[in-house]
DNA sequence: TAAGCTCTTTGACATGCGTCAATAATGTAT
DNA sequence: ATACATTATTGACGCATGTCAAAGAGCTTA
């Protein structure tokens, strides 16, 4: 078992190791030992905290269970709290005054939100599915960072991975067509699923066509159609329940690039 | 004078006040109080330091002198540097196999270059003008991270900053049109000029229509066209030496967002 | 089982931007 | 100043994706 406290940390993500063998499917609550049972420990943030440290954010996290579609947070908002996903999908947006919408990313289990700009969310955030999240007040959670240094090192790991992520976002929202887009989507959900421990060839699509289409900088229509030409193609397979399976990743990969 | 280790620095962005009043125009050198008369330490990571610490982050830095279109670093290589740019002005791309180009991001005197994954960089970095960068060895600085607290945390500040930064560009490319990108493009341009002391109204524009064009996810053409119906409608005035100026902020502001 | 949602798929057509090509403007070197 | 190279602008045209509309599929409720 991995102690927080040998954490490295370096400038780049990917700072720690990910070593944990199960994942018990228990959610965080708010009792002393919550975070030391926590099933995406070695996912989140805490990932850089000892079995003491955890006892003492255990103190200042609330777990809050959420429907889909309920909002969890808004753009413009007091930036109060941060979260961390424990089960479900949440999705981040931003809104243009006539209601076009470009949603940023979608987060999964170990997944963080609430990085903030001048004290107040530079998103909105909203359940895709139920979710549950672990809620810090952010003042407390800044408070014990002058405490303990690896979990400020951790966010700055944190933020690094998601700034690499934007910037592979824009280049697909800026330079890739229709096609390339839908693929490269399905194999970023299918990498994510696998470092979350879940077959990397059946992946579960939980956001609805529109969502797909606001995420990837086109309509619900060409999402549809162009699901349909890889499905005629034999490149993806929609299995029940909105999951697709992936015959072939090389072959979604090399649609992910080139026309 | 401001002293570096007053800096209080929160999670969210613009932790530090910018209250320097006189920008000289020296550039930093391998002299020992170099980084301390720097022109742009309120705007660097620097400004989270104090005249000691200063010392000797100046004994871990060299200034590096590079010539418009030359190559600071490339995708994939090893991330042993990271800069602060001085002065002229840089821009970060990716490339698809195919030759397509995203340019996510153009930097002027102050901005940080360098935030990696897995120790290799996620983006080339190219000189548009003749740039001067201050390079740190990124070992030597992570060292330092764990005797200046603050560092750290004005890291996490330019993190979070860059990925606020991000996700309206995430919301441009996706969701606006031509015209809505170049406005959006010129007003960023001139906000970020203001806050390095310059007229807001009057914004030098160093890149090139094809480089404006792969940060906006446009052809050169369309960039063109678009200039040019904004100077014919009186939003924009285009001056000598890639200058423009904006008669009219609100007016730009306005186009920015609604066809 | 049927009715009534919502979401997805498919079709027909429109259009904003890309492509290709020519000319004009700008900068650089001789 | 003149010639040359590079970049910007403009025009003509095509196409990928958007728009509008209808049909089909999947869920929920009674």
């Amino acid at each position: 078992m991995q102690s927080g406290s040998s954490t490295t940390g370096t400038l780049s993500g990917n700072g720690a190791a990910h070593s944990f063998a199960t994942l018990e499917l228990c959610a965080n609550t708010c009792l002393p030992e919550a975070c030391l049972n926590c099933s995406v420990r070695h996912l989140a943030i805490c990932a850089a905290l000892n079995e003491e440290e955890l006892q003492e954010l255990s103190s200042i996290v609330k777990t809050v269970s959420l429907g889909a579609h309920d909002t969890v947070l808004s753009e413009g908002d007091p930036a109060d709290y941060l979260y961390n996903v424990t089960a479900g999908v949440l999705q981040l947006y931003k809104l243009l005054p006539d209601g076009r919408r470009q949603i940023t990313g979608f987060l999964f289990a170990g997944d963080f939100v609430g990085i903030a700009l001048n004290d107040a969310y530079a998103y909105s955030a909203e359940a895709v599915t139920p979710v549950k999240l672990c809620r810090f007040s952010r003042s407390k959670l800044e408070g014990m960072l002058d405490k303990f240094p690896y979990l400020e090192r951790r966010l700055l790991n944190v933020a690094s991975n998601e700034l690499v992520q934007a910037q592979d976002q824009m280049l697909l929202l800026g330079r890739k067509n229709a096609k390339e887009k839908l693929c490269s989507f399905l194999l970023d959900l299918s990498s994510r699923s696998e470092r979350r421990g879940s077959d990397p060839q059946l992946i579960s699509l939980p956001m609805s066509r529109s969502d797909i289409g606001d995420y990837l900088g086109l309509t619900t229509e060409t999402v549809s159609r162009n699901f349909t030409q890889l499905k005629t193609k034999g490149a993806i397979q929609l299995r029940e329940n909105g999951h697709v399976y992936l015959p072939d990743l090389d072959v979604l990969h090399d649609l992910s690039e080139e026309a």
